[in-house]
DNA sequence: GAGCACTGC
């Protein structure tokens, strides 16, 4: 193939290490265009990844207003966008063959849109407009440092949201549920508040006053804990305004909320609700609360252009790879951000940038790659806030948790492969699992708005437009549907809501998880058959764990291990990241978490680390002990413990006796029996597997109980324990009988027999 | 022999 040579005449030296190709970097003479040819010897080919970029500015753009105007790609506008596409890169081909004469190449870029391995980036001429209102003009967007200089009064002043104050406290005085739709930065969070203190028409009630001290007139807190003070003041009496911001996020919490807000709206006129949301489904949440009005306010964000591959992406991770350099070489500073799916993929991204950045030298500029995700150590996520080196560029690597949870100043452009981890719950199972989905379109317009920050911006999905069309959805599944309601269930009851399948959910959740949670309840004796909370499922409420662990500390206060119990709990309550793994350290990490295995089972392994831990970082990082998650543990079980009173559990040691714990901990409700290869569930025969990174994957002891079930390679039992079955007829006389305890595989399944006696033994 | 997104009552 005679491309083959001649390209070979310009062949600078092999740059970038792509499996079966040889990769070079060219700057063309005439245009200063950067390009890669890419060869593969064994097949014959030539390719050339071009930086498609700069020629596509030729294309007039043509903006689409994605909030007001639902995006149509099929029909008129797929044509439309299908003709364009075809003129630019014509044209671009065209124009080369014209100024230089060459014929070979036109065939080079006719290839690069044929060539099934190239990151073929195409812009639609979508741009997602900037939000930056006419009022809001005269007031310039200011750095951080220029903020710093100002006074507290010019800040307020320079924040979208102040040319709204009066309209917004007018609208808040005429209606009783208001809807604001606006985005972060918009100063909603800080401003709204203080508006309403300084208004005293609206806000703060006479009653008011008379409820709280000055100290409490304003509260922030996460849903989570609005949701716990209906517990102590069902008719939320003492406030007069609730704020639900964030409300677009659509946690659990918030969607509880949202039905038991409405709720005690209805009897309490003079309480204000403001619902406060991202400019997405602000009408779902209008229609909700009986067509509340909605309120915008516009943000400061500039405008995206939104750019797709024209085929799908077999790689994502080598596309990010490629789209960096290519971004890095053509486009002017600014940094990079990058959504990957989880730790794994981050740090094989990196890896791989870096690598390639090695093997280019001095031929580009320095790229500084830098990973985020909420699991890495402190003092490495604190790097990507550090200021980018003039004349280098900053590349963060990232989970979703640069979505929302935080905000990196200096972005300019977002790469979107359009992809991310979610947890979803099997309600007939009980089995959770975390699989990598395609993210909605309403997050992939979230990644792209992280590129207008700081200035105009652009996003590089590495999907096609066709897919963001037809193959996303709208919006994610709200939490509510993929997670199990265990407690939900309980802290509802508590409150008095007795029907839950017709509480009124704004989605509600499947049936069946509805179903599984109350059984379950019924089962650890928190409900009578009746399905009405009894005196130990509202003392079980009082605690903010999962029921099982909830029903297993109030069940240590007999076998007098609550102690180690609350421990045990509070370890397991967190997240199970407990273990520190980096991946150049395997062995040493495998050693120091050996250093903490005793008899018995992990939840025994988990008390002996907690009992063991200093608490410091510097005894953490000596054992490979996330230390972040041992102070979450710690500050959990301080809690717990502080609630004991108030449940009348009295916290007592069993000393060095396991026994105790052993049938205490995990509680009946997951058992499971070996059988062959692997183990039965006794609730619904399902076979399930030890975890390889449980202390008793060896050991594979005939009956143990399991704190969760997750499915990821196989069906797997996470944090084991070794029990006997003859325990089982002693804590849960009712749920057990001896006949099905045999150890004889022809038995069948358990069933629940008798009522639920209230307390056990 | 596996592999853990994100919060936070």
């Amino acid at each position: 193939m005679s491309d083959t040579d001649k390209s070979a005449e310009t062949r600078d030296e092999v740059i970038l290490n792509v499996p079966n190709y040889e990769v070079n970097l060219v700057k063309s003479e005439e245009s200063g265009i950067f390009y890669f040819i890419c060869s593969n010897p064994s097949r014959n080919k030539v390719s050339i990844i071009y930086f498609p970029f700069p020629t596509y500015q030729e294309v007039p753009q043509r903006d689409l207003e994605l909030e007001e105007t639902p995006m149509e790609l099929g029909g008129e506008q797929g044509r439309w966008e299908e003709e364009r596409l075809k003129t630019a890169s014509l044209s671009f081909g065209a124009k080369k063959e014209r100024e230089q004469g060459m014929r070979h190449e036109q065939e080079k870029y006719q290839l690069i849109l044929e060539e099934d391995e190239m990151i073929n980036f195409v812009s639609t001429a979508i741009t997602m407009k900037g939000t930056r209102s006419e009022k809001d003009q005269e007031a310039p967007a200011l750095s951080q440092a220029e903020l710093k200089k100002q006074s507290m009064q010019e800040v307020r002043r320079s924040l979208p949201i102040f040319p709204y104050r009066e309209d917004l406290l007018a609208a808040i005085h005429e209606h009783q549920i208001l809807v604001i739709e606006g985005e972060t930065g918009s100063g909603k969070t800080t401003q709204i508040p203080q508006y309403l203190l300084e208004d005293v028409s609206v806000g703060y009630s006479i009653r008011f006053e008379d409820c709280t001290s000055e100290r409490t007139v304003l509260k922030y807190m996460t849903d989570g804990m609005l949701l716990r003070e209906f517990l102590t003041e069902p008719d939320l009496a003492s406030y007069s305004v609730i704020i639900i911001d964030e409300a677009h996020e659509r946690t659990l919490h918030t969607d509880i909320l949202f039905g038991l807000i409405k709720d005690i709206a209805r009897f309490r006129p003079d309480l204000k609700v403001l619902v406060a949301s991202a400019t997405l489904d602000t009408e779902r949440f209008s229609c909700f609360f009986d067509d509340a009005p909605v309120f915008r306010i516009p943000g400061r964000r500039f405008p995206v252009d939104i750019f797709y591959t024209k085929a799908p992406e077999a790689d994502y991770l080598e596309a990010c790879v490629v789209s960096v350099l290519q971004i890095h070489v053509t486009q002017s500073p600014g940094d990079i951000l990058v959504f990957l799916t989880g730790q794994e993929e981050i740090e094989a991204c990196c890896e791989l940038l870096q690598e390639r950045c090695r093997r280019l030298g001095s031929k580009i500029a320095e790229l500084l790659v830098l990973p985020i995700y909420a699991n890495l150590p402190s003092d490495m996520q604190a790097k990507i806030f550090n200021p980018t080196p003039p004349g280098a560029r900053k590349v963060v690597v990232a989970t979703n948790i640069a979505e929302t949870s935080l905000t990196i100043d200096g972005i300019i452009y977002v790469i979107d492969p359009g992809f991310c981890k979610q947890k979803s719950y099997n309600a007939r199972t009980g089995m959770e699992s975390l699989i990598v989905t395609p993210c909605s379109r309403a997050s992939a317009n979230q990644r792209a708005g992280r590129a207008g920050r700081v200035a105009a911006g652009k996003c590089f999905r590495l999907y096609t437009a066709w897919a963001f069309k037809h193959e996303m959805e709208e919006t994610t599944v709200p939490e509510i549907q993929r997670t199990n309601l265990g407690n939900v269930v309980l802290l509802l009851k508590s409150l008095g809501i007795n029907d839950l399948i017709h509480f009124d959910f704004m989605d509600p959740p499947p049936h069946e998880t509805l179903v599984l949670a109350l059984e379950q309840l019924y089962a650890l004796g928190a409900l009578n058959h009746l399905g009405e909370l009894t005196k130990l499922g509202r003392r079980m409420a009082e605690l903010p764990v999962d029921p099982m662990l909830s029903k297993m500390i109030l069940a240590s206060e007999q076998y007098k291990c609550s102690e180690e119990v609350l421990t045990i709990a509070a370890m397991l309550s967190v997240n199970n990241s407990i273990f520190y793994r980096p991946k150049d350290k395997v062995v040493h990490a495998d050693n120091a978490r050996m250093n903490f295995v005793v008899p018995g089972g992990d939840h025994l392994v988990l008390l002996n680390v907690y009992t063991q831990s200093g608490h410091s970082t510097q005894w953490c990082y000596e054992n490979f002990i996330q230390f972040r998650s041992m102070r979450r543990a710690r500050d959990v079980r301080d809690q717990l413990e502080g609630l004991m009173d108030r449940i009348e559990v009295e916290v007592v040691s069993s000393q060095e006796d396991s026994v105790p714990i052993r049938k205490v901990t995990g509680y009946f409700y997951h058992t499971a029996r070996l059988s062959k290869g692997g183990y039965k569930t006794v609730k619904h025969q399902q076979t399930v597997y030890v975890h390889p990174n449980s202390s008793l994957f060896e050991e594979q002891p005939r009956w143990l109980i399991y704190h969760e079930l997750v499915f990821t390679t196989k069906e797997f039992m996470r944090q084991v324990i070794e029990i006997e079955s003859s325990w089982l007829l002693e804590v849960a006389p009712h749920y057990y009988k001896s006949k099905e305890l045999e150890d004889s595989s022809s038995k069948k399944m358990p069933r629940k027999q008798g009522k639920t006696k209230e307390e056990l033994g």
